[in-house]
DNA sequence: ACGGTTTAGACAAACGTTTGTCTTGGGCAT
DNA sequence: ATGCCCAAGACAAACGTTTGTCTAAACCGT
């Protein structure tokens, strides 16, 4: 992996992780233990406890069935009235607030109990109440994409690490969805969003990370890859490889890296002194996520009968069908022409040939986006507008030395 | 804008108030005309409203900002404030509940303010009301897997079309997070529940539907291929094609489908007196996603220079390694090994060889398992226990009839 | 016996909705 | 004028939590 500078560092002192789970304990236990003393009630001691334990099994029956036939969860009010307590003083015990003096063996009772009912907290009512959801919304264009579900990976890895959980909505690059379900996931209490290879139209009131976003938006960190850094790592291999006719595949208009992996090929080739041609440059348009995408704009190329030991695809998708229309053009790779990928999905390395790429760490980035999320939102205000993170050179098997004997014409 | 198909509703029956009752105080003393009337009366218009529309921006730019500088959203209460009106009434024109009357004139007032504000009403209030969240939960192996995130792509169809949203969570078969996720997702509110290819231990109090579920559990509904067709159309397939001498690789034990998918095997290779041999018969052990699954499994199997015309595969990518380790042999697919996969995922049509393979239908698994959860949460009792949907044969590139001129041994 | 401090918990008010019941005046027919 | 109905909307009680404030008893030292 070579050096590589980021544009961008998120600080490390940052906020401390959330406290999504209740785990702090106060030491405030031990106090006494000798007491088999009666049960502290206020108005007298002789009626004693309105629902004795044993026998108030009433409290708890009276939940009453849901339409399902499910029983309804037991509620801290539930929970409460069996104990002989009021609701604030359990909840109070099952969050150990700090500050607070419930003697221990009040606590123990209470803790038993909920054990016994099984009692979880609804965290919808929470929610409501501390205006806290630790929940976050992730926008995607597609599930069923290597390239999309790697990254949702590492976001869902970090989030669930750190005891968040997401809404995820798939929009396929509907505009009218990318404008509805920011605001539906807001309604459903998201307090940030992920974005992925989506075109987010405007600012939203919550913080916003975007794994290759489209465009600079206030207010929205852009997770993306380091494009110059990737141009130079294929454009000098090639280079090296001796290439100098090489052909050039551009991403569709609504990818968000088309046009910034284009402007890095673009001023790379200058640097390297490279020509592009634009009789050699073919535009993907399809919205597909199969090697069908490179398919015919590769024929169509080819048909031009011009001269090309290269080709720089898109993606690892695109390079696979690329691949398999030069063979049906009964061209040899990497012998007649080498093909270089981008993305690194996880086929790219089992295809035959193996197919040399620049690997995105997509499940890095995932992750990346979700920590600075949380940063976010915790209240950092220092974050980087942009994110970049280095790509990889994968050499494999789809490159090779330019050949003087090639059968290409 | 909700699905608000409810089911038969019993509400008329006032839940029991167990605790005391607590008097509210009235909430409306805090209506700052003091020099004015108490309330706009109602049918009295010579005094105007008390908030004009125009001048009581007050009562909305009193929502206080929140931490990260963003503004809270406008409440019911605010809008009702800015009205004139009274939250209930807000409510009940924004939701058009049906038998209340309200002039058009007033519906007119209301809607345009909830415009003007962009009032997005809170869902989690809502739902902590209705007792309805319209959310479920899917819990998954692994998000960064082609068979798990097709299956996915089905649910999210689905369940998105009918409005609802979803948690997602995946545990990497690691037991506790199998055991603890679903108690999260329903604390979460989650009123149903979809797994994939997950070992789930014990029922639950809500409706479950599992994809390619372990192990029957009472009221888990389980979509599941149709494995004895599906190993009927695999070993149909390769006897026409000559082969007899067929080697078979057995799923992961943590694997849904592994235990299903063998039986069935066996049984009909019984029916078409085809023998397994043991010493033909490898086991997946590693919990991997990618083709080195299948490499070193058919190393071994090399190595034991027994004869074989076929492999079975377990699924698509431990076919890709299968054919790899072949390849390594210096055995060609599929003039001297047939090799048939499982799923088709994307790229067993764009490997090379394209691979043959039995198709599972796993975006509609997916969508039908939505449709079975959503009908099982509408109180639909009558639903079947398994829900088996055919598998198809794909033939392509890596099963040929048994070469008689094979280099094989 | 006295005042002060702790302790153990009750109480009530939120959070933002929805929904059953009530109230009030106006309109209408008598 | 009287009675009745109806339109229009207020009112209050939920849903299940959390949290600030309050109180009664117990404990303490003198």
């Amino acid at each position: 992996m070579q050096p590589l500078k980021e544009k961008g560092e998120v600080g490390a002192g940052l906020p401390d992780k959330a406290g999504a789970g209740e785990s702090r304990k106060s030491r405030h236990n031990d106090s006494r233990g000798a007491g088999e003393e009666k049960r502290p009630q206020y108005g007298s001691k002789d009626p004693p406890l309105q629902f004795k334990e044993g026998t108030a099994e009433s409290a708890v029956a009276r939940r009453k069935e849901n339409k399902n036939g499910g029983e309804k969860p037991v509620s801290l009010k539930i929970l409460a009235d069996y104990l002989g307590l009021c609701p604030a003083t359990v909840s109070v015990v099952l969050n150990n607030v700090p500050g607070r003096s419930i003697p221990a063996e009040t606590r123990e009772r209470v803790r038993a109990a909920a054990r016994k009912f099984n009692y979880q907290p609804s965290l919808l009512a929470r929610s409501l109440r501390k205006q806290r959801t630790f929940t976050v919304g992730v926008l995607v264009p597609e599930l069923s994409d290597g390239y999309h579900t790697m990254v949702m990976s590492g976001i869902g890895d970090h989030l669930m690490r750190e005891g968040y959980f997401y809404f995820s909505a798939h929009h396929r690059h509907k505009p009218d969805m990318i404008e509805e379900y920011p605001r539906l996931l807001l309604g459903r209490g998201a307090e940030g969003l992920i974005t992925i290879d989506t075109a987010l139209a405007h600012a939203l009131p919550v913080p916003v990370v975007a794994v290759a976003g489209h465009r600079k938006i206030a207010g929205v960190t852009n997770v993306v890859l380091d494009h110059k850094r990737a141009a130079e790592l294929s454009l000098r291999h090639l280079h090296q490889l001796g290439h100098r006719q090489i052909a050039f595949m551009r991403g569709q208009p609504f990818s968000a890296d088309s046009d910034d992996r284009w402007k890095s090929i673009v001023s790379v080739a200058r640097e390297l002194g490279l020509e592009i041609r634009a009789d050699l440059t073919i535009q993907l348009e399809r919205d597909l996520t199969s090697p069908e995408l490179g398919y015919p704009v590769v024929q169509e190329l080819l048909q031009k009968r011009r001269k090309f030991t290269a080709l720089v695809s898109f993606n690892d998708i695109a390079a696979i069908g690329a691949i398999r229309a030069l063979r049906d053009a009964n061209l040899r790779v990497p012998e007649d022409v080498s093909v270089i990928g981008f993305d690194d999905i996880q086929v790219a390395a089992y295809h035959t040939p193996r197919l040399t790429t620049i690997r995105q760490p997509l499940r890095d980035m995932g992750e990346t986006a979700a920590r600075i999320l949380l940063q976010r939102m915790q209240g950092f205000r220092d974050y980087p507008e942009e994110f970049a993170v280095p790509p990889e050179l994968i050499t494999r098997e789809t490159t090779a030395a330019v050949n003087p004997r090639s059968r290409r014409r």
